[in-house]
DNA sequence: GGCTCGAATGATTGCGCTATCATTGCGGAA
DNA sequence: TTCCGCAATGATAGCGCAATCATTCGAGCC
């Protein structure tokens, strides 16, 4: 018991007994074994994140930055690709739980109705990012996939765009994006949109692809992406064809990945800061698991989103 | 104990006792706690996969592919970023040892005496990836960073490039690439190199940025980068300046990133099969995590890889 | 010296499982 | 009938730690 506290709360032992615990360690080679430690003491110091991939960089940007505010802490991350169905969800949530995580990040707010019921019952700090919902199951920060959709439609519009390109992956908050997008060019005399899905996930091939079949097919005046490796895809597209951008074509993406900005011309694009996102969470998180007594808040955080106006609109 | 064999070994447990646990599970909604079965059987069913960062799209793909290729076997993972530091490593080690993984993946091989020490002790099995040496841990998947460097030295020099740019991030491995590189120029009568580091993450803007400087005050006829994404920042610039690419300057990136075949044109790189890299590496671990007792094996495996021209050199 | 008090240390228990060995039950051979 | 052998089930212990309560020790006081 002295040899767990001088590790574990070492101000209750003498200094003494501290540097002899210390010295055996290092002779000895001890590891603590934290897997005993969590059942002991009911907490495990694992946070799980479940995303749907890391191979996009706003997802990986969003891992960096939690684990980067969490690792201080002593938690380490337990990380779960969940890829873009609720089964898959479903399925990792299973084994995820099964650790007893003392938090748990989780993308989007579309669960299904067993998942919900699963981490209601766990009884967990949880926080869902990266999307907006009235009902949270504990906390959220994030914001509106539709809202985003209708602010881009709008300002393609004002700024004169009539006839819309989408390529958009085949996840289901791109489809809520392409939906507000729709919304608002459905209440525009004359406009007119045109969907090509990608499957997941993103990459710039896609996007040239896609963008060679709306531009031979279509004669749009603008493309929106969901996700600026798309628009770089069409970026290249154009300039491959000798198109004017933004001249004849406009292009927007979505995400303002880093290299967003250093494009040229540069993309256009709705910026989702990932990393106050990511920050945030992780700060909600760790408050949370603070406390002694688990207890639900319904804590809500949008922190919207801003439209950037580069050089391809 | 009948209830755990139900749940983990049904085939030794009679049809109407496991019909019987089923429904207990499903109305009490039980989760197995596998902290404590971990504890009990030595088994944690964890895999600890420590890499730089996944806010890079070579890691991303390799982090991926291992996590992919290890779920179906129930493995966990537990991510660890390291960044590039032997110290960083060190620290992230210790909490990773200390919940007992059953197996650890690590990028590269060069760790601290303690790191070594420390992982050898563990008596784990373990994969290091993305590198080549002499003395494996134990299993070793990669490839080599100085004969990358080399060969892409040949190559440039082939082509009739003599003044070398590079661009490199300021990680080991990126520099000696570059000493490979550096290595053929010096041996190359009139050929020059110029290098310029950057910050990690590697990013678009740096790209630009450090060749603009290259282009300003050099008069380089090639630029070599640490990676694609560099190398599509030097792209944009020579296409703001209307420098002809590849006649006035050639551009090579690194990894052979999913958007490097996109560009306009298309970018000339070294291929890296991380997707393989990542599956064989889980391949091995996940054989040598099915053998009951430990035992070093000092496996090793160069995947090599390939200069792929395309439209920048 | 005897006492109190607080700091430091120690003994015991149990976290929820699985390994191991023991027991039960049952069909078929002797 | 008895006995064997096997499948199924059950009882027990222990994994390595931390929570909890008990004990010891020494300083300071009367």
């Amino acid at each position: 018991m002295t040899v767990s506290r001088a590790l574990n709360r070492p101000e209750l032992v003498s200094e003494a007994t501290r540097l002899k615990v210390q010295r055996a360690v290092l002779e000895t080679g001890y590891v603590p074994n934290r897997v005993a430690g969590a059942l002991a003491s009911s907490r495990s110091r694992l946070v799980a994140l479940l995303v749907p991939t890391v191979a996009h960089s706003l997802f990986a940007e969003v891992t960096q930055t939690i684990m980067a505010a969490l690792a201080p802490q002593g938690y380490q991350v337990m990380l779960g690709l969940v890829g873009y169905t609720p089964e898959q969800e479903e399925k990792i949530l299973e084994t995820v739980l099964s650790r007893r995580p003392d938090g748990i990040v989780l993308t989007g707010c579309r669960h299904s109705e067993l998942a919900r019921r699963r981490l209601l019952a766990a009884e967990v700090p949880l926080v869902e990012i990266w999307d907006m919902t009235d009902e949270p199951l504990d906390m959220l920060v994030g914001f509106s996939h539709e809202a985003v959709g209708e602010a881009v439609g709008r300002h393609l519009v004002e700024l004169g765009r009539r006839r819309i390109g989408v390529i958009s992956a085949d996840d289901s908050r791109a489809r809520r994006r392409v939906a507000g997008l729709a919304a608002v060019l459905h209440a525009t005399p004359d406009a007119s949109m045109t969907v090509r899905e990608v499957g997941t996930p993103s990459s710039m091939p896609w996007g040239r692809e896609k963008s060679a079949e709306l531009l031979d097919n279509e004669a749009v005046d603008a493309i929106v992406c969901s996700s600026d490796i798309l628009a770089m895809g069409v970026l290249a597209e154009a300039q491959s064809r000798g198109v004017d951008v933004p001249g004849a074509l406009a292009i927007m993406g979505f995400g303002d990945s880093s290299y967003a900005k250093a494009t040229f011309p540069a993309l256009s694009t709705v910026r989702i800061d990932g990393a106050t996102l990511g920050r945030r969470a992780a700060e909600h998180l760790l408050a949370r698991m603070a406390q002694p007594h688990f207890q639900r808040v319904e804590q809500t955080l949008d922190l919207g989103f801003e439209i950037v106006d580069r050089g391809t609109t």
